[in-house]
DNA sequence: ACCTTTCACACAAAA
DNA sequence: CCTGCCACTG
DNA sequence: TTTTGTGTGAAACAGTGGCAG
């Protein structure tokens, strides 16, 4: 059980990761930035405590009668301290509509009687959210309110810390506190205290910049203004291949909605500017859609001499034969990139509240095999706690802040490389099925539940270790390590549903219910397992009529 | 990497 | 009155 | 008919209280 919390911990936290940020950046700060973290410090205690509240809450605009924390001794006096010291307003340039959007109901139908709106109390809150904000147009909504607000300001300057902080904006301060609460503890690794994710101002600020980009384009897409996404795509910054993923991935998604759009020479140019997977394959397939054959294969023909990734490079195989036609000089020169998939059909009736994987596992167990259902868990579970020391190896600049799950350059091809020595050792090491048995199972026991990239510990029992670990031959585990390494980003899923042990044999089962078919990951999977006679089997599930 | 990713499933379109 | 959603909390 | 393409939704801490319906 989660152990309780110190008194004023979130405050601790906060006051930590500024410190953190201070300590090995501060020459990378602005005046604006640095003065944030002075005047913070300065503040009362209380406002401190408001503050981080706030900021950590989804706002961004608060009304200050609902804010009450036990530790904060008197509300009011810090909220004044806080729009004082310049880290908090009273929403004075706040429109009508975000300040009505506080209210509850009961609070909108008072304000309709005050100003005898007419207004049927059956309305519901959105529809009266409109009648109130509409007859409210150029009148002082402040004086009638039952309540004032508040909110935190300095918040840019905040992502600045938090951004070089954790090197990413999706972290925040609850990974703190699942950490010591035991939910979701990170690994102790020793932290790189020279590395830097920023090695420049001019890279954090794109940094910045492309995640609000990320954001407003976002925005933008679900709000299915075609004309605005257009704008913005005439608008976009020059891309960064120092954050070229990154900046392509945005690229992308605004061009695959642009193809929802029809706009295709739009969502081609955009493709164009793009170096990741799926840009490539979007642009073939749209190409062809626009009747220019030609240049849809010219396309495939480049990713077939310079795939980025195995996924594009299948596509590129298949598409070119279908559009290519029958008879096509080059139909010859494509390689194969089929496999025969062992299948096998099984009925069985349905039960509620069951789905059609643990349907199988059950139905397996009663063959008297051991089953789990398992997916991305088992061999990816199994690489982690075999290289677990390897993984969290202080390489230089791997690890900078305490909250990571794995390596910085994990999805790098550098990853292997910069670790070669070890990991070659470590496969020499665990040929052995003992040592293989005695390494996963001592960083199973004492690594339990700490957060590692490979290792969903929800999905691994010391009964399925033990098991995998007898039943497939340490051989059959390295083929699958070796294709894992070989691309972590894409390798690390598409796993059978299913693994099933009796005797000293094991069967990978992918199970497919009615309408369902094999993904291109699970296919890659099932080929290579073809190729190092891996026993894998496709079930396909029916259900009997009625 | 919840700013995701992964998987199954529903339906439409193409072959 | 109950239920589901969602934001918040530790 | 079968195969292929595309869009959708759920699940990834757990427990609680406020609020809308
Ligand atoms: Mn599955
Ligand atoms: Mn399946």
């Amino acid at each position: 059980m989660p152990e309780d919390l110190p008194a004023g911990y979130y405050l601790r936290n906060f006051t930590y990761l500024l410190n953190f940020v201070i300590e090995r950046h501060e020459e990378t700060l602005t005046v604006a930035e640095k003065s944030f973290f002075t005047e913070f410090q300065a503040l009362s205690l209380d406002a401190q405590r408001l503050y981080v509240r706030l900021c950590s809450r989804k706002g961004p605009l608060f009304r200050a009668d609902k804010l009450t924390y036990e530790d904060i001794s008197d509300t009011a006096m810090a909220v004044a301290e806080l729009v004082d010291e310049g880290f908090a307003d009273r929403g004075a340039d706040c429109d009508n509509e975000a300040i009505l959007a506080l209210c509850t109901r009961a609070d909108l139908l008072c304000l309709c009687r005050q100003n005898e709106t007419k207004s049927a109390s059956s309305l519901k809150k959105d529809q009266l959210l409109a009648v109130v904000a509409e007859a409210m147009v150029g009148l002082p909504l402040r004086a009638q309110l039952p309540f004032t607000v508040i909110q935190p300001r300095r918040l840019d300057e905040l992502r600045v810390f938090r951004l070089l902080f954790f090197g990413n904006l999706h972290q925040d301060m609850t990974d703190f506190v699942l950490h010591e609460l035991g939910v979701a503890p990170f690994e102790s690794y020793e932290i790189d205290h020279e590395a830097r994710f920023f090695t420049d101002r001019t890279l954090l600020d794109e940094t910045l910049a492309l995640y609000e980009l990320s954001e407003l384009s976002r925005e933008i897409i679900d709000s299915g203004e075609r004309e605005t996404l257009l704008q913005l795509c005439a608008s976009l910054p020059d891309r960064n291949p120092d954050l070229g993923h990154r900046y392509d991935r945005i690229v992308n998604r605004i061009a695959r909605q642009l193809e929802r759009y029809d706009c295709c020479v739009e969502a081609f140019e955009l493709y164009q500017r793009s170096s990741s997977t799926p840009a490539r394959e979007r642009s073939a397939r749209l190409l062809r859609k626009m009747e220019l054959r030609e240049t849809s294969i010219e396309i495939c023909q480049e990713v077939l001499r310079a795939p980025w990734d195995e996924a594009e490079y299948e596509f590129a195989v298949k598409f070119s034969r279908r559009i290519l036609g029958k008879d096509h000089r080059f139909q010859s020169t494509l390689p194969s990139v089929e496999s025969r998939v062992q299948t096998d059909e099984l009925v069985l009736y349905p039960e509620k509240d069951c789905n059609v994987e643990s349907l199988v596992c059950g139905w397996a167990e009663e063959q008297r095999f051991s089953a789990y259902y398992v997916e991305n868990s088992l061999f990816p579970g199994l690489f982690g706690l075999a290289f677990w020391d390897i993984i969290f190896a202080p390489v230089r600049g791997a690890f900078f802040n305490p909250f990571q799950r794995g390596p910085s350059d994990l999805f790098q091809p550098t990853f292997v490389d910069a670790r070669a020595e070890s990991i070659a050792e470590r496969y020499a090491f665990i040929q052995d099925r003992e040592n293989l048995a005695s390494t996963v199972m001592k960083h199973y026991r004492s690594k339990h539940g700490l957060a590692n990239r490979f290792v969903h510990w929800e999905a691994l029992s010391e009964d399925l270790l033990d098991l995998a670990m007898f039943c497939i031959p340490v051989q059959h585990l390295t083929f699958v390590f070796e294709r894992m390494m070989s691309d972590f980003r894409n390798n690390l899923s598409g796993f059978p549903d299913l693994i099933l042990f009796r005797d000293d044999t094991y069967q990978l089962v992918e199970v497919k219910g009615p309408g369902d078919r094999l993904q291109v990951n699970q296919q890659r999977w099932f080929r290579y397992f073809g190729e190092k006679n891996i026993p894998a089997i496709v079930t396909n599930v029916s259900y009997p009529p009625g």
